[in-house]
DNA sequence: CGTACTATAGACAGGTCTGTCTGAATGGAG
DNA sequence: CTCCATTCAGACAGACCTGTCTATAGTACG
Protein backbone atom coordinates (compact mmCIF):
# COMPACT_ATOMS: atom_id res chain seq x y z
CA UNK A 1 0.00 0.00 0.00
CA UNK A 2 2.62 2.59 0.86
CA UNK A 3 3.52 3.17 -2.40
CA UNK A 4 6.18 6.36 -0.90
CA UNK A 5 7.77 4.11 1.35
CA UNK A 6 10.44 3.01 -1.43
CA UNK A 7 13.19 5.76 -0.57
CA UNK A 8 15.97 4.15 -2.40
CA UNK A 9 14.68 2.21 -5.29
CA UNK A 10 13.70 4.72 -8.24
CA UNK A 11 12.89 2.10 -11.11
CA UNK A 12 9.71 3.81 -12.18
CA UNK A 13 10.19 7.47 -14.44
CA UNK A 14 8.70 4.97 -17.34
CA UNK A 15 5.52 4.22 -17.47
CA UNK A 16 3.85 7.76 -15.83
CA UNK A 17 6.36 9.59 -17.91
CA UNK A 18 5.51 7.70 -20.98
CA UNK A 19 1.84 8.36 -20.35
CA UNK A 20 2.33 11.71 -20.27
CA UNK A 21 4.78 11.93 -22.84
CA UNK A 22 2.16 10.80 -25.37
CA UNK A 23 -0.19 12.58 -23.67
CA UNK A 24 1.51 16.26 -24.33
CA UNK A 25 2.46 15.05 -27.61
CA UNK A 26 -1.07 13.54 -29.20
CA UNK A 27 -3.88 15.81 -26.84
CA UNK A 28 -1.69 19.26 -28.00
CA UNK A 29 -1.94 18.29 -31.80
CA UNK A 30 -5.12 16.84 -31.88
CA UNK A 31 -7.49 17.67 -29.06
CA UNK A 32 -8.09 16.18 -26.07
CA UNK A 33 -11.68 15.42 -26.98
CA UNK A 34 -10.95 13.88 -30.24
CA UNK A 35 -7.90 11.71 -29.30
CA UNK A 36 -8.71 8.32 -27.51
CA UNK A 37 -7.43 6.43 -24.44
CA UNK A 38 -6.56 3.85 -27.03
CA UNK A 39 -4.09 5.83 -28.93
CA UNK A 40 -2.61 7.20 -25.80
CA UNK A 41 -1.60 3.84 -24.88
CA UNK A 42 -0.84 2.58 -27.94
CA UNK A 43 2.14 5.31 -28.36
CA UNK A 44 3.20 5.03 -24.89
CA UNK A 45 3.54 1.64 -24.94
CA UNK A 46 1.13 1.01 -21.99
CA UNK A 47 -1.27 -1.34 -20.66
CA UNK A 48 -4.94 0.53 -20.27
CA UNK A 49 -5.11 -0.82 -16.80
CA UNK A 50 -1.75 0.97 -15.64
CA UNK A 51 -3.06 4.16 -17.07
CA UNK A 52 -6.30 4.13 -15.17
CA UNK A 53 -4.29 2.85 -12.00
CA UNK A 54 -2.41 5.56 -12.57
CA UNK A 55 -4.58 8.49 -12.85
CA UNK A 56 -8.12 6.78 -12.39
CA UNK A 57 -9.54 8.38 -15.52
CA UNK A 58 -9.17 10.19 -18.55
CA UNK A 59 -9.85 13.28 -17.18
CA UNK A 60 -7.23 12.93 -14.49
CA UNK A 61 -5.10 12.64 -17.24
CA UNK A 62 -6.26 15.62 -19.19
CA UNK A 63 -5.26 17.41 -15.81
CA UNK A 64 -2.05 16.31 -15.59
CA UNK A 65 -1.63 16.78 -19.02
CA UNK A 66 -2.06 20.39 -18.56
CA UNK A 67 0.02 20.72 -15.32
CA UNK A 68 3.15 19.36 -16.97
CA UNK A 69 2.28 22.30 -19.71
CA UNK A 70 1.76 25.01 -16.71
CA UNK A 71 5.26 23.76 -15.44
CA UNK A 72 7.09 23.70 -18.70
CA UNK A 73 5.81 27.50 -19.58
CA UNK A 74 6.54 28.33 -16.44
CA UNK A 75 10.45 27.12 -16.27
CA UNK A 76 11.26 28.27 -20.02
CA UNK A 77 9.81 32.42 -19.11
CA UNK A 78 11.39 31.98 -15.93
CA UNK A 79 15.00 31.10 -17.62
CA UNK A 80 13.93 33.88 -20.10
CA UNK A 81 13.85 36.61 -17.84
CA UNK A 82 16.54 35.78 -15.65
CA UNK A 83 18.70 36.71 -18.44
CA UNK A 84 17.37 39.77 -18.59
CA UNK A 85 18.35 42.65 -16.34
CA UNK A 86 15.77 45.63 -16.88
CA UNK A 87 12.07 45.01 -16.22
CA UNK A 88 11.19 46.42 -19.84
CA UNK A 89 13.73 43.74 -21.52
CA UNK A 90 12.11 40.78 -19.46
CA UNK A 91 9.20 41.71 -20.74
CA UNK A 92 10.22 42.06 -24.56
CA UNK A 93 11.68 38.41 -23.30
CA UNK A 94 8.47 36.56 -22.82
CA UNK A 95 7.25 37.71 -26.33
CA UNK A 96 10.45 36.75 -27.74
CA UNK A 97 10.44 33.26 -26.21
CA UNK A 98 6.25 33.56 -27.38
CA UNK A 99 7.69 34.08 -30.97
CA UNK A 100 10.57 31.51 -30.86
CA UNK A 101 7.53 29.10 -30.38
CA UNK A 102 5.53 29.95 -33.13
CA UNK A 103 8.38 29.31 -35.14
CA UNK A 104 8.49 25.75 -34.18
CA UNK A 105 6.89 23.03 -36.21
CA UNK A 106 4.30 21.63 -33.44
CA UNK A 107 3.11 24.66 -32.35
CA UNK A 108 -0.80 24.69 -32.17
CA UNK A 109 -1.79 27.41 -30.09
CA UNK A 110 -2.52 27.93 -26.37
CA UNK A 111 -3.32 24.50 -24.85
CA UNK A 112 -5.56 25.16 -22.36
CA UNK A 113 -7.23 28.07 -24.66
CA UNK A 114 -8.03 24.74 -26.72
CA UNK A 115 -9.18 22.18 -24.05
CA UNK A 116 -11.26 24.53 -22.79
CA UNK A 117 -13.15 24.96 -25.61
CA UNK A 118 -13.26 21.29 -25.83
CA UNK A 119 -14.12 20.53 -22.39
CA UNK A 120 -17.20 21.22 -20.21
CA UNK A 121 -17.06 23.69 -17.92
CA UNK A 122 -17.00 23.72 -14.41
CA UNK A 123 -14.59 20.93 -14.24
CA UNK A 124 -11.17 19.88 -14.00
CA UNK A 125 -10.24 21.42 -17.22
CA UNK A 126 -11.45 24.57 -16.66
CA UNK A 127 -9.58 24.92 -13.24
CA UNK A 128 -6.10 24.22 -14.64
CA UNK A 129 -6.88 27.24 -17.24
CA UNK A 130 -8.13 29.38 -14.35
CA UNK A 131 -4.54 28.98 -12.83
CA UNK A 132 -2.24 29.13 -15.64
CA UNK A 133 -4.03 32.65 -17.01
CA UNK A 134 -3.79 34.01 -13.44
CA UNK A 135 0.22 33.30 -12.95
CA UNK A 136 0.76 34.88 -16.58
CA UNK A 137 -1.45 37.51 -15.44
CA UNK A 138 0.18 37.90 -12.09
CA UNK A 139 3.90 37.89 -14.37
CA UNK A 140 2.70 40.59 -16.44
CA UNK A 141 1.56 42.67 -13.53
CA UNK A 142 4.36 42.71 -11.52
CA UNK A 143 6.53 43.31 -14.19
CA UNK A 144 4.65 46.41 -15.06
CA UNK A 145 4.89 47.53 -11.68
CA UNK A 146 9.11 46.78 -11.85
CA UNK A 147 8.65 48.52 -15.05
CA UNK A 148 7.85 51.54 -13.22
CA UNK A 149 3.97 52.19 -14.75
CA UNK A 150 1.61 54.52 -13.88
CA UNK A 151 -0.92 51.63 -13.63
CA UNK A 152 0.75 48.56 -13.61
CA UNK A 153 -2.91 46.36 -13.59
CA UNK A 154 -3.42 48.29 -16.59
CA UNK A 155 -0.71 47.23 -18.69
CA UNK A 156 0.21 44.20 -17.66
CA UNK A 157 -3.54 43.42 -18.99
CA UNK A 158 -3.14 45.06 -22.15
CA UNK A 159 0.32 42.83 -22.02
CA UNK A 160 -1.68 39.81 -21.48
CA UNK A 161 -4.26 40.70 -24.37
CA UNK A 162 -1.34 41.16 -26.83
CA UNK A 163 -0.11 37.56 -25.63
CA UNK A 164 -3.42 35.45 -26.07
CA UNK A 165 -4.30 37.67 -29.19
CA UNK A 166 -0.36 37.00 -30.63
CA UNK A 167 -1.22 33.06 -29.57
CA UNK A 168 -4.70 32.98 -30.95
CA UNK A 169 -3.63 34.49 -34.50
CA UNK A 170 -0.78 32.17 -35.01
CA UNK A 171 -2.69 29.44 -34.72
CA UNK A 172 -5.42 30.34 -36.85
CA UNK A 173 -3.14 32.50 -39.32
CA UNK A 174 -1.02 29.51 -39.83
CA UNK A 175 1.85 30.98 -38.75
CA UNK A 176 1.85 34.25 -40.65
CA UNK A 177 5.57 36.26 -39.55
CA UNK A 178 3.68 39.63 -39.27
CA UNK A 179 2.32 38.54 -36.16
CA UNK A 180 5.47 38.25 -34.25
CA UNK A 181 6.22 41.69 -35.33
CA UNK A 182 3.02 43.69 -35.47
CA UNK A 183 3.00 42.02 -31.61
CA UNK A 184 6.71 43.49 -30.53
CA UNK A 185 5.74 46.88 -31.86
CA UNK A 186 2.81 47.04 -30.64
CA UNK A 187 4.35 45.96 -26.71
CA UNK A 188 6.79 48.95 -27.69
CA UNK A 189 4.51 51.20 -27.89
CA UNK A 190 2.22 50.09 -25.18
CA UNK A 191 5.27 50.37 -22.45
CA UNK A 192 6.33 53.75 -24.16
CA UNK A 193 2.77 55.45 -23.69
CA UNK A 194 2.53 53.65 -19.91
CA UNK A 195 6.04 54.42 -18.41
CA UNK A 196 6.62 58.05 -17.88
CA UNK B 1 -38.80 21.23 -57.72
CA UNK B 2 -38.53 24.76 -58.67
CA UNK B 3 -39.04 25.46 -55.00
CA UNK B 4 -38.63 29.55 -55.45
CA UNK B 5 -41.10 29.77 -57.93
CA UNK B 6 -43.79 29.87 -54.70
CA UNK B 7 -44.11 33.68 -54.58
CA UNK B 8 -47.12 34.09 -52.80
CA UNK B 9 -47.71 31.82 -50.01
CA UNK B 10 -45.07 31.44 -47.79
CA UNK B 11 -45.32 29.11 -45.34
CA UNK B 12 -41.57 27.82 -45.09
CA UNK B 13 -39.32 29.67 -42.81
CA UNK B 14 -39.31 26.65 -40.31
CA UNK B 15 -36.86 23.26 -41.19
CA UNK B 16 -34.14 24.89 -42.16
CA UNK B 17 -34.36 28.47 -40.32
CA UNK B 18 -35.37 26.15 -36.86
CA UNK B 19 -32.24 23.79 -37.29
CA UNK B 20 -29.84 26.64 -38.04
CA UNK B 21 -31.47 28.43 -34.71
CA UNK B 22 -30.99 25.24 -32.82
CA UNK B 23 -27.58 24.97 -34.52
CA UNK B 24 -26.72 28.14 -33.44
CA UNK B 25 -27.73 27.83 -29.60
CA UNK B 26 -26.29 24.98 -28.92
CA UNK B 27 -23.36 24.45 -30.59
CA UNK B 28 -22.12 27.85 -29.87
CA UNK B 29 -22.93 27.18 -25.97
CA UNK B 30 -21.65 23.37 -25.35
CA UNK B 31 -19.18 23.21 -28.56
CA UNK B 32 -19.60 21.27 -32.16
CA UNK B 33 -18.34 18.36 -31.29
CA UNK B 34 -20.05 17.82 -27.91
CA UNK B 35 -23.39 18.11 -29.08
CA UNK B 36 -25.22 15.22 -30.84
CA UNK B 37 -27.30 15.52 -33.82
CA UNK B 38 -30.07 13.79 -31.63
CA UNK B 39 -30.32 17.34 -29.09
CA UNK B 40 -29.97 19.90 -32.10
CA UNK B 41 -33.09 17.66 -34.13
CA UNK B 42 -34.94 17.42 -30.48
CA UNK B 43 -34.44 21.53 -30.03
CA UNK B 44 -35.45 22.16 -33.63
CA UNK B 45 -38.69 19.71 -33.72
CA UNK B 46 -37.95 18.30 -36.72
CA UNK B 47 -37.24 14.71 -37.93
CA UNK B 48 -33.43 13.60 -38.37
CA UNK B 49 -33.98 12.91 -41.93
CA UNK B 50 -35.02 16.22 -42.73
CA UNK B 51 -32.08 17.21 -41.42
CA UNK B 52 -29.92 15.09 -43.77
CA UNK B 53 -32.30 15.87 -46.30
CA UNK B 54 -31.59 19.64 -46.07
CA UNK B 55 -27.87 19.21 -45.42
CA UNK B 56 -26.69 15.97 -46.15
CA UNK B 57 -24.34 15.93 -42.97
CA UNK B 58 -23.36 17.09 -40.01
CA UNK B 59 -20.15 18.69 -41.15
CA UNK B 60 -22.15 20.69 -43.43
CA UNK B 61 -24.54 21.96 -40.63
CA UNK B 62 -21.43 23.07 -38.84
CA UNK B 63 -20.58 24.96 -41.78
CA UNK B 64 -24.06 26.66 -42.12
CA UNK B 65 -24.13 27.62 -39.13
CA UNK B 66 -20.85 29.40 -38.60
CA UNK B 67 -21.56 30.94 -42.25
CA UNK B 68 -24.72 31.97 -40.30
CA UNK B 69 -22.29 33.69 -37.45
CA UNK B 70 -20.24 35.22 -40.50
CA UNK B 71 -22.96 37.30 -41.62
CA UNK B 72 -24.60 38.15 -38.53
CA UNK B 73 -21.10 39.40 -37.68
CA UNK B 74 -20.97 41.39 -40.53
CA UNK B 75 -24.01 42.76 -40.34
CA UNK B 76 -23.56 43.88 -36.81
CA UNK B 77 -20.58 45.50 -37.35
CA UNK B 78 -21.25 47.29 -40.65
CA UNK B 79 -24.14 48.50 -38.82
CA UNK B 80 -22.09 49.72 -35.75
CA UNK B 81 -19.44 51.65 -38.60
CA UNK B 82 -22.11 53.53 -40.52
CA UNK B 83 -23.17 55.16 -37.77
CA UNK B 84 -19.55 56.93 -37.19
CA UNK B 85 -18.02 59.52 -39.01
CA UNK B 86 -14.35 59.11 -38.90
CA UNK B 87 -12.09 56.13 -39.64
CA UNK B 88 -11.01 56.57 -36.00
CA UNK B 89 -14.83 56.79 -34.45
CA UNK B 90 -15.99 53.71 -36.64
CA UNK B 91 -12.73 51.78 -34.85
CA UNK B 92 -13.51 52.27 -31.90
CA UNK B 93 -17.59 51.64 -32.37
CA UNK B 94 -16.22 47.82 -33.74
CA UNK B 95 -14.84 47.01 -29.71
CA UNK B 96 -17.45 48.86 -28.15
CA UNK B 97 -19.94 46.95 -30.27
CA UNK B 98 -17.12 43.93 -29.16
CA UNK B 99 -17.93 44.57 -25.55
CA UNK B 100 -21.44 45.07 -25.63
CA UNK B 101 -21.43 41.03 -26.27
CA UNK B 102 -19.42 40.55 -23.54
CA UNK B 103 -21.80 41.70 -21.10
CA UNK B 104 -24.43 39.79 -23.01
CA UNK B 105 -25.34 36.45 -20.82
CA UNK B 106 -24.96 33.77 -23.86
CA UNK B 107 -21.25 35.17 -24.90
CA UNK B 108 -19.28 32.33 -25.24
CA UNK B 109 -16.15 33.32 -27.16
CA UNK B 110 -15.46 33.41 -30.99
CA UNK B 111 -17.10 30.58 -31.87
CA UNK B 112 -14.74 30.15 -35.07
CA UNK B 113 -12.00 29.99 -32.93
CA UNK B 114 -13.74 27.57 -30.58
CA UNK B 115 -15.06 25.19 -33.45
CA UNK B 116 -11.42 25.69 -35.53
CA UNK B 117 -10.19 23.91 -31.74
CA UNK B 118 -12.16 21.35 -31.94
CA UNK B 119 -12.68 20.74 -35.63
CA UNK B 120 -10.19 18.21 -37.78
CA UNK B 121 -7.86 20.44 -39.87
CA UNK B 122 -8.33 21.32 -43.29
CA UNK B 123 -11.94 20.42 -43.43
CA UNK B 124 -14.86 22.95 -43.75
CA UNK B 125 -14.88 24.43 -40.63
CA UNK B 126 -10.85 25.66 -41.20
CA UNK B 127 -12.02 27.37 -44.20
CA UNK B 128 -14.80 29.17 -42.59
CA UNK B 129 -12.68 30.36 -39.78
CA UNK B 130 -10.56 31.31 -42.78
CA UNK B 131 -12.72 33.61 -44.59
CA UNK B 132 -13.71 35.22 -41.29
CA UNK B 133 -10.71 35.89 -40.10
CA UNK B 134 -9.53 37.28 -43.36
CA UNK B 135 -12.76 39.49 -43.79
CA UNK B 136 -11.92 40.72 -40.12
CA UNK B 137 -8.33 41.33 -40.92
CA UNK B 138 -9.34 43.27 -43.94
CA UNK B 139 -11.50 45.67 -42.11
CA UNK B 140 -9.42 46.77 -39.93
CA UNK B 141 -6.26 47.34 -42.42
CA UNK B 142 -9.12 49.23 -44.40
CA UNK B 143 -10.08 51.66 -41.50
CA UNK B 144 -6.40 51.93 -40.41
CA UNK B 145 -5.52 53.12 -44.04
CA UNK B 146 -8.84 55.38 -44.46
CA UNK B 147 -7.68 56.38 -40.62
CA UNK B 148 -4.27 57.77 -41.79
CA UNK B 149 -1.92 55.30 -40.48
CA UNK B 150 1.64 55.25 -42.35
CA UNK B 151 1.53 51.48 -41.69
CA UNK B 152 -2.06 50.42 -42.00
CA UNK B 153 -0.97 46.73 -42.77
CA UNK B 154 0.86 46.82 -39.32
CA UNK B 155 -2.32 49.01 -37.52
CA UNK B 156 -4.57 46.58 -38.96
CA UNK B 157 -2.88 43.51 -37.36
CA UNK B 158 -2.36 45.33 -34.28
CA UNK B 159 -6.15 45.64 -33.94
CA UNK B 160 -6.75 42.66 -34.76
CA UNK B 161 -4.49 41.21 -32.07
CA UNK B 162 -6.08 43.26 -29.41
CA UNK B 163 -9.80 42.22 -30.71
CA UNK B 164 -8.71 38.40 -30.80
CA UNK B 165 -7.32 38.63 -27.70
CA UNK B 166 -10.05 40.71 -25.96
CA UNK B 167 -12.45 38.01 -27.08
CA UNK B 168 -10.49 34.95 -25.75
CA UNK B 169 -9.59 36.86 -22.50
CA UNK B 170 -13.20 37.60 -22.58
CA UNK B 171 -14.41 33.98 -22.57
CA UNK B 172 -11.21 32.58 -20.36
CA UNK B 173 -11.72 35.35 -17.61
CA UNK B 174 -15.52 35.12 -17.73
CA UNK B 175 -16.43 38.37 -17.92
CA UNK B 176 -13.84 40.25 -16.46
CA UNK B 177 -15.20 44.07 -17.09
CA UNK B 178 -11.39 45.32 -16.79
CA UNK B 179 -10.90 43.40 -20.03
CA UNK B 180 -13.16 46.17 -22.49
CA UNK B 181 -11.47 48.96 -20.31
CA UNK B 182 -7.88 48.09 -21.19
CA UNK B 183 -8.32 47.08 -24.73
CA UNK B 184 -10.29 50.58 -25.35
CA UNK B 185 -7.01 52.20 -23.97
CA UNK B 186 -4.88 50.44 -25.98
CA UNK B 187 -6.26 50.71 -29.23
CA UNK B 188 -6.63 54.23 -28.36
CA UNK B 189 -2.65 54.46 -27.90
CA UNK B 190 -1.99 52.32 -30.96
CA UNK B 191 -4.03 54.83 -32.79
CA UNK B 192 -1.79 58.07 -31.51
CA UNK B 193 0.95 56.29 -32.15
CA UNK B 194 0.48 55.11 -35.85
CA UNK B 195 -1.26 58.61 -36.76
CA UNK B 196 0.90 61.34 -37.32
C1' DC C 1 -60.35 12.59 -56.20
C1' DG C 2 -55.83 10.98 -57.02
C1' DT C 3 -50.93 11.63 -57.12
C1' DA C 4 -46.66 13.06 -56.07
C1' DC C 5 -43.88 15.19 -52.69
C1' DT C 6 -42.34 16.03 -48.19
C1' DA C 7 -42.11 15.77 -43.15
C1' DT C 8 -42.41 12.85 -39.10
C1' DA C 9 -41.18 9.33 -35.55
C1' DG C 10 -38.34 5.98 -34.63
C1' DA C 11 -35.89 1.57 -35.38
C1' DC C 12 -31.59 0.07 -36.96
C1' DA C 13 -26.66 -0.70 -38.39
C1' DG C 14 -21.95 0.08 -37.80
C1' DG C 15 -18.57 2.38 -35.50
C1' DT C 16 -16.06 4.59 -31.47
C1' DC C 17 -15.55 5.84 -26.89
C1' DT C 18 -14.53 5.11 -21.70
C1' DG C 19 -13.81 2.12 -18.13
C1' DT C 20 -13.65 -2.81 -16.09
C1' DC C 21 -12.11 -7.29 -15.90
C1' DT C 22 -9.46 -11.69 -16.88
C1' DG C 23 -5.51 -14.24 -17.27
C1' DA C 24 -0.70 -14.55 -18.35
C1' DA C 25 4.05 -12.76 -17.88
C1' DT C 26 7.61 -10.41 -15.31
C1' DG C 27 10.71 -9.23 -11.72
C1' DG C 28 12.40 -8.09 -7.20
C1' DA C 29 12.35 -9.62 -1.88
C1' DG C 30 12.76 -12.94 1.45
C1' DC D 1 13.04 -21.21 -5.20
C1' DT D 2 8.69 -19.00 -3.63
C1' DC D 3 5.70 -15.29 -3.10
C1' DC D 4 3.72 -11.10 -4.14
C1' DA D 5 2.92 -7.00 -6.59
C1' DT D 6 2.87 -4.92 -10.85
C1' DT D 7 2.47 -4.89 -15.72
C1' DC D 8 0.99 -6.64 -19.98
C1' DA D 9 -2.43 -7.70 -23.95
C1' DG D 10 -6.84 -7.81 -24.98
C1' DA D 11 -11.78 -9.10 -24.46
C1' DC D 12 -15.88 -7.15 -22.81
C1' DA D 13 -19.89 -4.19 -21.34
C1' DG D 14 -22.50 -0.20 -21.76
C1' DA D 15 -23.16 4.06 -23.73
C1' DC D 16 -23.14 7.31 -27.41
C1' DC D 17 -22.43 8.87 -32.09
C1' DT D 18 -23.58 9.50 -37.24
C1' DG D 19 -26.15 8.25 -40.96
C1' DT D 20 -29.83 5.15 -43.34
C1' DC D 21 -34.09 3.15 -43.76
C1' DT D 22 -39.14 2.05 -43.08
C1' DA D 23 -43.73 3.23 -42.53
C1' DT D 24 -47.09 6.75 -41.73
C1' DA D 25 -49.35 11.23 -42.08
C1' DG D 26 -50.16 15.59 -44.18
C1' DT D 27 -50.53 18.73 -48.32
C1' DA D 28 -50.22 21.21 -52.79
C1' DC D 29 -51.72 20.58 -57.42
C1' DG D 30 -53.64 18.67 -61.71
Amino acid sequence: MNRSASPTAVPQASARERLLAAANELFYAEGVQTVGIDRIIDQAGVAKASLYNLFGSKEELVAAYLQSRHDATSVRLTAAIEKCESPREKIMAIFDSQAKLFRSSDFHGCAFTSASAEAAAGGRVERAADEFRTWMRTLFINLARAAGAAQPTTLGRQLHLLYDGAGLAARMDHGDPSISKSTREAVRTLLDAAIS
